[in-house]
DNA sequence: ATCCTCCCCTAC
DNA sequence: TAAGGTAGGGGAGGAT
């Protein structure tokens, strides 16, 4: 059948149909660049910057935007998009074939890689294919988008090629060959194909690519190899968390601007006293449709700079920039400019670049100190004036204000130009109280305002009227608009050609959301004609707190990374006390290494080019309410940071975020009354009236104290219980159902359909007004938009909670001069979408199984975070998320627990499985074709199929390392899965039994000595491996074990002994495996390999079952005897 | 349709 | 050495 397929995929590759040829001739792989931008092209250097010709602003702009990205998804769907579904279904059918190829497989040195073969090659194409496939690489049939290659094997290429692939690693096919043959991946680079094969190997500038060359930080990597200085210097140093946050400039920022809001929402409250609406729009809306506004947008001219200068007043007029490298030097500087003097940017000098690049641009450059109390006093002045001159304010920042001055400049009347009259006055002011200049933009709205400002700077002010609005605007360019950026940028520019405003005029409202997005494309569409509702918003309550740290992330140990998100939860915890909030969601965010990343990234201890990821959770304290406290947060954190098992060396980043908030309560005695009972009253006066009202005729009185779940079943024991990991590990609507139970069970008290919004704290409550403003979201008010508004957050199970967690890529966590991914978000972006039927098949899934598993919701819920891991091992090019150094791979480098030998293990409960195997199987055995295997006691479970075979496999093929912490967690999903399924009850549960068993006899089998004698690991190797074997095993069952118990172990109302034994006891065994399992453990990672292998294994193994050492001989019999 | 989750994007 | 945070808008795609 093999050979078949080969012999198919041969005619295949030999006539390709022209049509494809095109298209893939057209093609521009990831990291390619247009071939006029052939040198600078890695932009994951920050070196690469060019420099900027010294010219208007437009041209600076455009540099600053640069290095230009390409947009791989547009040239993908531009040169692809007639061709889709043809390569779609091109694709599946080559990777059917493969698959098919796979049960050859010899060994697994090409794990990892995804290749593609580029034209003629010798040996020729289906040759390198199958040692390719038979040695655990992938053969990536064609090059799009969709398909991860991380090398080409050619012998020759044309220009164009040589072009297109210039970013890529390109090999000859000797490099296949010649590892084959040593038996191991020699490196690559060896066998980097060259123009010309007979120069010498080192070929630096021309032809090698910056991608392929390491853009680590020099300086870093010294550093961190002194393993002193790791742990002095990074995350996993103790107190790091607290004195990041003490020097970071965006933190500083964030919290500032968060500040400054409250400033003003508390000063506006208290102006207004009880007519104030917290989370309502501006009351002005109403009038403001018919009478003209006069916004006015207030920003100091590089304010960080300005405000450095008060204290040095001798640098004012040289460039200057402030940032934390101080001194002469930092010609290699990757300290980043917070903010540079106007003479700096006459060199070109940037706000947000390394001190580096700024040196590049302005040798003379000086550099000064950060400032932070000079900036908050100064701020605090600012918006004291502001708050005395205007009708309203809204904080943008600490340096920036949106002013509603529509009233106040009535005063000015007489003048030809009362605003700008106003606002003169007001920069006077100012500057008297601060000495620093602000610059004021003014208009009619708050888009035009900010326009205007740009013109105004520095130290001005410029009122833009609407005659003069379409002029300026047709001289901008998109991402001079508030709101846009690269990615729009990108975005329209691949659709339309074009990013200037200009141009865009000439689209339609429909074309700019077909490119956009429905809200986005038409706020562009308004934009460029001047149009912009957007009301100043002085009073909002935050709706998330959050804490992230993305800086200096270098874990060695799961306990390090523990360690580290304990001490971020309890910032968490300081910030939501502060905020007198606690909350009852955790989001928390993820950013790890990107596989084609270095180590170390370009930017000192920055995260460099990282995946993200995030997951949420509910949150509750001990008493099921919603909770500020930093253990319980951290203590989830670490949960759900471990359910994504990642290798702790890999993680760059760490955010914990905090969601449907409620105001803080008292002690728990104190907080009942007011609670739940008093906000219903008030909602009697709003629109809501009939439904509140009709809530809280049956709310009950919230616990007093924590106490047991309330259990409406008899004999269900309350899921509440079950452990958060496990929960975690649980698919998503599973996880919901559980969650659910947990609600009912614990909450008499909490409303049965709806919980009003987070209270006002009790200050603002009051002095607030009715409840119906206060409880309303705030932009119910603004516009009918179909997206529930965050305000509603926690009205139980809907909305937003407030924002998703939004850190990521932009300025903070991704700096567009320095790090690649900035520029190929959407490249990179993480899939969601069903996976192809190619995709399915890559993985080993059966197409008909995954149609039927669509059936069923709870299936599709596993599989999708199957897929996503999945996903990932194919984006790391395989299995190893860590590159495959050595060490890594040997047992030797493997760093077990240290409880791993401390505690007791376990006792078995595990009866002896072959013998009872022999009995029961003997029937299904005869239907079964045999396969070829020996007739050893392996026959007992042979038809019981791929699944155990695949067990097999898994164990066989590792069985001189560690399993991988993957391929655990997915055949502990997948096991979990079984367990829990409701529709396939005990049928699975005995699948579940006897794949587990089936484990058991392998580890028995191979290392059987090991089982409880932990404490010989640390003599030898193989004890390494076996330990780890077992504690993987012990782990996964002792979640089976726990599920098992919390599901079923009320309601079927047995003892746990009793449970134990239906669970694990005497079942009929083994019981045949049906097929549709068995893709659960292909997706799960668990690589298919030959059974040549396992037939070795199989004779050499020593029965089992006449093992006369069978260590568990006495517990067995104990248990059993129990048992009956 | 409309919701939810997991992202991505943006600004300072 | 350096301190790439944080909140909210919103889009894609799956669930309901
Ligand atoms: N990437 C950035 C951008 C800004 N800031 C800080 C320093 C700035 O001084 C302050 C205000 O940012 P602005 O965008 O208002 O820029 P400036 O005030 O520096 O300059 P100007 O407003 O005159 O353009 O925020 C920063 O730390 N990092
Ligand atoms: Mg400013």
């Amino acid at each position: 059948m093999a050979t078949l397929a080969r012999t198919q995929s041969t005619e295949y590759f030999s006539e390709p149909d022209a049509s494809f040829v095109a298209a893939l001739n057209a093609a521009v792989l990831a990291g390619d660049l247009p071939p006029s931008d052939v040198s600078d092209g890695d932009d994951d250097s920050e070196d690469l910057e060019p420099p900027p010709p010294a010219q208007p602003s437009k041209k600076r702009r455009r540099y600053e935007e640069s290095p230009e990205p390409v947009d791989e998804e547009v040239y993908g769907a531009a040169h692809f998009g007639d061709f889709g579904e043809y390569m779609q279904r091109k694709r599946a059918k080559l990777q059917i074939q493969n698959a098919e190829i796979i049960p050859q497989t010899h060994s697994q040195i090409f794990h990892g890689l995804a290749i593609y073969v580029n034209g003629q090659t010798e040996p020729p194409q289906h040759e390198l294919r199958r040692l390719l496939v038979e040695n655990g690489g992938i053969f990536e049939p064609y090059l799009d988008r969709k398909s991860s290659v991380t090398h080409i094997i050619t012998d020759n290429l044309t220009n164009a090629k040589i072009n297109e692939f210039q970013h890529m690693k390109v090999a000859r096919p000797q490099w296949l060959t010649e590892s084959v043959k040593a038996g191991t991946l020699l490196p690559w680079k060896d066998y980097k194909w060259t123009k010309d094969p007979a120069l010498p190997l080192p070929q630096p500038a021309a032809n090698v690519p910056r991608y392929a060359a390491d853009p680590s930080n020099v300086n870093a990597n010294r550093v961190m190899a002194d393993p002193a200085w790791r742990a002095a210097n990074t995350a996993a140093a103790p107190g790091y968390v607290k004195k990041y946050f003490e020097n970071s400039r965006l933190h500083f920022l964030s919290t500032s601007k968060a500040e400054a809001q409250q400033l003003v929402r508390e000063a506006q409250l208290q102006v207004k006293g009880r007519d104030a609406n917290p989370g309502a729009v501006s009351p002005r809306k109403g009038k403001g449709r018919e009478a003209e506004r006069v916004i006015m947008h207030c920003d100091f001219d590089c304010f960080f700079v300005s405000a450095g200068l008060l204290t040095r007043p001798e640098l004012r007029g040289k460039p200057v920039v402030v940032c934390h490298a101080q001194g002469q030097g930092g010609a290699a500087s990757t300290s980043e400019v917070a903010c540079a003097s106007y003479e700096a940017r006459k060199s070109g000098v940037r706000n947000g670049m390394s001190l580096q690049q700024a040196r590049g641009h302005c040798p003379s450059v000086v550099t000064m100190p950060y400032d932070f109390e000079a900036y908050k006093k100064i701020s605090l002045k600012f918006y004291t004036i502001l708050l005395s001159r205007a009708d309203e304010v809204e904080a943008v920042s600490i340096d920036e204000a949106l002013i509603d001055v529509t009233e106040q400049i009535r005063a000015y009347i007489t003048s030809p130009d009362p605003a700008k009259e106003f606002a003169e006055r007001l920069r006077a002011e100012v500057k008297e109280a601060t000495q620093c200049e602000i610059s004021v933009g003014i208009s009619h709205n708050v888009l035009l305002a900010r326009l205007a400002t740009r013109r105004a700077k520095p130290a001005g002010s410029v009122h833009l009227f609407p005659k003069d609005v379409e002029e300026l605007i047709s001289t901008l360019d998109i991402t001079d608009l508030r709101g846009f950026a690269h990615s729009a940028r990108d975005k329209v520019e691949a659709k339309f050609g074009s990013t200037a405003l200009r141009d865009l005029a000439k689209k339609s409202r429909g074309q700019l959301i077909d490119a956009l997005g429905p809200k986005t494309g038409a706020k562009l569409y308004d934009a460029i004609r001047g149009v912009d509702d957007t009301q100043l918003v002085s009073d909002r309550v935050p709706q998330s707190v959050s804490a992230e740290l993305n800086y200096g992330i270098r874990f060695k140990t799961q306990e390090e990374a523990d360690g580290f998100v304990m001490d971020l939860a309890r910032d968490v915890e300081g910030r939501l006390h502060n905020a007198k909030v606690e909350g009852r969601q955790l989001t928390l965010k993820i950013m790890k290494r990107h596989p084609d990343a270095p180590i170390e990234a370009p930017k000192f201890m920055g995260h460099g080019h990282c995946e993200d990821f995030s997951k949420q959770q509910p949150l509750a304290g001990p008493n099921g309410r919603a909770t500020s406290d930093g253990k319980v947060i951290g203590e989830l954190a670490c949960r759900m940071l471990a359910s994504f098992h990642f290798d702790p060396q890999e993680l760059r980043g760490i955010g914990i975020q905090i969601q449907k908030l409620e105001p803080t309560t008292g002690p728990v005695v104190n907080r009942q009354p007011n609670q739940q009972i008093l906000p219903f009253h008030r909602t009697d006066v709003s629109t809501s009236h009939v439904t509140m009202k009709a809530s809280s005729s049956k709310l009950a009185p919230p616990p007093l104290q924590p106490q047991p779940p309330k259990t409406f079943e008899a004999d269900v024991l309350v899921p509440e219980e079950v452990d958060p990991e496990i929960l975690e590990a649980l698919p998503s609507s599973i996880r919901r159902e559980i969650e659910e139970h947990q609600q009912r069970a614990r909450s008499e008290s909490l409303a049965p359909q709806k919980q009003p919004q987070p209270q006002p704290a009790p200050e603002a409550r009051a002095v607030s007004k009715p409840i119906s403003a206060a409880f309303l979201p705030p932009k119910a008010l603004q516009r009918g938009g179909s997206r529930p508004p965050s305000g509603r957050g926690f009205a139980r199970g809907r909305g937003r909670g407030g924002g998703g967690y939004g850190g990521g890529r932009g300025g903070g966590t991704g700096n567009r001069y320095i790090d690649k991914k900035f520029f190929e978000s959407r490249k990179l972006r993480n899939r969601r979408e069903q996976p192809t039927d190619a995709e399915l098949k890559a993985m080993g899934i059966d197409l008909e199984f995954w149609e039927g598993l669509k059936k069923d919701n709870a299936s599709k819920a596993l599989f999708r975070d199957i897929l996503r891991n999945q996903r990932i091992l194919i984006a790391h090019g395989g299995r190893a998320p860590t590159p495959p150094s050595p060490k890594q791979i040997k047992p030797k480098k493997y760093e077990p627990r240290p409880d791993l030998y401390r505690h007791p293990l376990p006792r078995a409960r595990y009866p002896e499985p072959p013998r009872l195997a022999q009995r029961i199987h003997e029937p299904v055995e005869d239907e079964q074709p045999q396969k070829k295997k020996k007739k050893t006691k392996k026959v007992f479970f042979k038809e019981t199929d791929d699944l155990q075979d695949l067990v097999e496999s898994w164990v066989n093929s590792f069985k001189n390392f560690p399993p991988e912490a993957q391929d655990i967690a997915f055949v502990s999903r997948f096991l979990l899965k079984a367990m829990d399924s409701k529709q396939f009850s005990d049928v699975s549960v005995e699948r579940t039994i006897a794949i587990v068993k089936w484990w058991l006899v392998l580890l028995r089998r191979y290392w059987g000595d090991y089982e409880f004698y932990g404490s010989r690991v640390d003599e030898e190797e193989e004890g390494m491996v076996a330990e780890a074997w077992w504690k993987a095993f012990r782990d996964v069952k002792e979640q089976l074990d726990v599920i098992a118990r919390k599901k079923w172990g009320g309601k079927l109302a047995i003892s746990q002994t009793e449970f134990k034994m239906a669970f694990l006891g005497w079942r009929k065994w083994p019981t045949p495996i049906l097929r549709p399992y068995w893709p659960f453990m292909v997706a799960a990672g668990v690589s298919l390999y030959g059974v040549s292998k396992l037939q070795d294994m199989a004779v050499r193994a020593p029965s089992y079952a006449n093992d006369p050492k069978n260590p568990y001989a006495a517990a067995i019999a104990e248990e059993k005897s129990s048992a009956h």
